[in-house]
RNA sequence: GGGCGAAUACCAGAGUGGCCAAAUGGGGCAGACUGUAAAUCUGCUGGCUUACGCCUUCGGUGGUUCGAAUCCAUCUUUGCCCA
């Protein structure tokens, strides 16, 4: 059987590094899992994977989108099992890492099948909300589909809007997509989660220097060359939205610089708050490259034995 | 030396007799999460308690009052003005 090995962990905790070794180790390349360096030119504020870093040792999944492409988490996950596929037979242990928790856990446990939302419905339902805000929106929703209103967080417009969309779009209920079917996801590959922590005190350091050190590489410089694209989704990212408040005049440098860093906490620490949930994940302090290595080992040793 | 003012929870800052454990914002902490997720949204934030509730707080002390963050006296610190 084959193994992904998913390696995850907080912002700045230390991914690359190890990522980096375990792919010389099992001699194969990685899959990024982080929703912002996809995209081009994102080089210094999302912390992308260097030229060098890159010609080492391929990378999927990075720098690959436009600004303003549109992507998503079904469509990673999909893309990411067509690779698989092809790169088993050669490479029968692969890398997954990043941060983006959503993307990982559709690759891991799968993601629904709901279709994906045209144009004229996203306008449409985007003026709606815009014309009679989100309380005539949920009166709608309880309307279309009841099930769904009483899950939702009526409170958080894009998931109201979302589930609108679909229903307008389709003419059918919202949850009659989300079946959660795991059986039909079932991964024909075994999954070896890999976690990456170090002490949160620690951690907020490499934050804040890690920040500072961006500065030093011409973050500036690469969101100036985005502002005009400001609005774009894509660039509602950590790192670039508070420099554009300091492009625009709103706020003072040395503040936009502490707003990074302070964001990039908040960042840090909700990434955890999912990590807490799933038990699957094996702990580690990104030094401990030898154990990591050897608790993989193992696992893929005691996968195959399992086997009849 | 004289005159006026200010002191409120981690910070800023409302409150000027009971509806005040004290608005609001920031910060901090926790959580939710299936379609652009580094996004979006939620809760908590004096102590004890699952909760009802109880206890200790609004610079210090002492008063007035059935009742004080709020009124009075005084002390301390501090800001501005006149000398």
């Amino acid at each position: 059987m084959n193994n992904l090995v998913v390696i995850i962990g907080p912002t700045a905790v230390g991914k690359t590094k190890v990522s980096l070794a375990l792919a010389d180790r099992f001699n194969c390349p990685i899959i990024s899992a982080d929703s912002r360096q996809m995209y081009k030119g994102l080089e210094i504020g999302t912390a992308m994977p260097t030229k060098e870093e890159q010609e080492h040792c391929k990378h999927y999944f990075v720098a690959q989108l436009d600004i303003d492409d549109y992507y998503s988490a079904a469509r990673y996950e999909q893309e990411v099992m067509q690779l698989l596929e092809k790169e088993f037979p050669s490479h029968p242990t692969m890398l997954l890492t990043g941060g983006s928790m959503l993307y990982i856990d559709s690759v891991c446990n799968g993601i629904d099948d709901i279709p994906t939302v045209d144009d004229e419905t996203r306008n449409f339902i985007k003026e709606k909300y815009a014309i009679e805000g989100l309380e005539r929106l949920c009166d709608e929703l309880r309307l279309l589909d009841p099930e769904y209103y009483n899950e939702v967080d009526r409170k958080n417009p894009k998931r109201v809007m979302h589930a609108l969309e679909i229903c307008y779009m389709t003419g059918r209920t919202y949850t009659s997509f989300r079946t959660r079917d795991h059986a039909k996801k079932k991964r024909p590959f075994n999954i070896i989660k890999i976690g990456l922590r170090r002490e949160r005190e620690e951690l907020y350091q490499r934050i804040n220097e890690r920040v500072d050190q961006m500065m030093l590489d011409g973050l500036l410089q690469e969101a100036e060359r985005f502002y005009p694209m400001r609005e774009k989704n894509s660039l509602n990212t950590v790192g670039y939205k508070e420099l554009f408040k300091y492009i625009a005049g709103d706020w003072e440098l040395p503040f936009a610089i502490e707003k990074i860093k302070q964001n990039t906490r908040i960042y840090s620490r909700k990434q955890t708050t999912w990590y807490r949930k799933d038990e699957e994940i094996s702990w580690f302090h990104p030094d401990e490259i030898e154990n990591i290595v050897k608790h993989i080992e193992y696992r893929i040793n005691n996968y195959n034995h399992q086997k009849p």
